[in-house]
DNA sequence: AGCAAATGAATATAAAAATATCGATAAAAA
DNA sequence: TTTTTATCGATATTTTTATATTCATTTGCT
């Protein structure tokens, strides 16, 4: 999948904009933008005109406009309900965290084969790893956050898409393929770290 | 920082090369590893090349010799000494993650202005945020994992390069650019997941 | 209305990243 | 020893990504 840097970027322009809209602002400049991502203006206008957005000459791109057309690209006009698969020590805070909702992205249900974590009657309900093909189908969940150990992540990550899930983001430190029919972002931590770590030494990092 | 792509796939190397290494192989060939990480094998050699990875014509590389190399590059030969600033939800879940320990990474304090998060005899010691900086110096800390909200990012990132962090993995939904001498890499998860949003309602994601 | 200034849109260029090619060479086989 | 074969190492090519440039249009001013 090629554009994943140019739908980050997206999110990142959203960001900004919404910061713009809320300060009183109706129009931006390809200029500005590229300023406070730290690209160039044209990629800016790349960026939009690729994924469709227009501006006009001389007046540049209307604020409102461009969050209408983002949030439409970015799934943002209806909630987007997704499950949380493990429901460990990183599965919790990011349940716990209440920064998505704003973002229309929540959390409905989580999953763990650990009975000691499950509890229907919670906020967001953990439910036992069994019941996890008929919520995903009488939900119709297409997205999961996905926070088991290695061992299983394999596994569990066929399981899904199997499921009908088509995409997921796996925070365990194998790195996952994509699959038919099935995206799949890896976050891995210690690469994170380690990423820092190495040019914490290294010189003048700019 | 132009190389992080390839610092990142140094750490997918390491980890397979470790886990062959501990199935009794000695030898390995980009064709291998090219495999495992997903990439073309003359990328393997090109970033082994130019990290100064060198192997033999016909017998490739030996699993020892790279995993001692890339320890040395990536700065595993002693253990890395990492504090938490900021010991809320994520931070917690970050601390009491088991998984750093045995990769050369100690988390080995925390920082937080919440008195009910302080605790002086924990496992990790979470310290008030006023003894950050002597704590840094008396330590030689250099690499800082940040989880504070967005309001107090930017200018905890600022305290942390004047402290003389080098490095900062900052978790907080705001991206931070690096300091002059302090190396800022950004995880945002409304990021990933909106990514992961965005593939779920593209056509065959193969 | 006419004109100048500014900016998006389209295109061209450049830079970076990844891949393919191919000769050299070490190991194994004949 | 000679031949064969497989793989690295270096270089070239391709592909992708980002930036510059050019052009046309809109806006606001006189
Ligand atoms: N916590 C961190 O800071 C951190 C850092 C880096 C990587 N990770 C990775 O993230 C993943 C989760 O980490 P964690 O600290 O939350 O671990 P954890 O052990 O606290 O949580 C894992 C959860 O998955 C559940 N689980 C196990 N098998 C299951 C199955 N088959 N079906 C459903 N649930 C199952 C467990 O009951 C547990 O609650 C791990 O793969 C870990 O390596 C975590
Ligand atoms: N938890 C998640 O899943 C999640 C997801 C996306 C983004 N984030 C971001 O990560 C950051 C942390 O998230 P969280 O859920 O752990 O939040 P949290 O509120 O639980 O934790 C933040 C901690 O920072 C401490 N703090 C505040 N100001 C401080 C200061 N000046 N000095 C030292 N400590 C200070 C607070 O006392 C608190 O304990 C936030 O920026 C949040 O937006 C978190």
């Amino acid at each position: 999948m090629s554009c994943e840097n140019a739908v980050r970027r997206l999110s990142e322009y959203r960001r900004i904009l919404c910061k713009l809209k809320a300060l009183g602002f109706t129009k931006v400049f390809s200029d500005h933008l590229a300023g406070a991502i730290d690209v160039s203006p044209a990629l800016v206008r790349k960026d939009f005109a690729d994924f469709g957005l227009t501006g006009n000459r001389k007046s540049g791109y209307s604020v409102g406009e461009l969050i209408d057309k983002l949030n439409r690209i970015l799934l943002k006009e209806h909630t987007e309900e997704v499950i949380m698969v493990g429901c460990g020590g990183i599965g919790r805070a990011l349940m716990n965290y209440n920064g998505f909702a704003g973002e229309g992205i929540r959390i409905t249900a989580g999953f763990d084969s650990n009975p000691d974590l499950q509890n229907c009657d919670a906020a967001i309900p953990v439910l036992d790893i069994s019941r996890l093909e008929v919520y995903i189908n009488s939900h119709r969940i297409r997205t999961a956050i996905m926070t088991v150990p290695e061992t299983y992540a394999g596994t569990m990550a066929d399981r899904l898409a199997a499921a009908g899930i088509r995409a997921i983001l796996n925070f365990s430190p194998i790195t996952l393929k994509n699959l038919p029919g099935c995206f799949i972002r890896n976050v891995n931590f210690l690469y994170e770290l380690e990423n820092v770590i190495y040019f914490s030494a290294q010189d003048t990092p700019e």
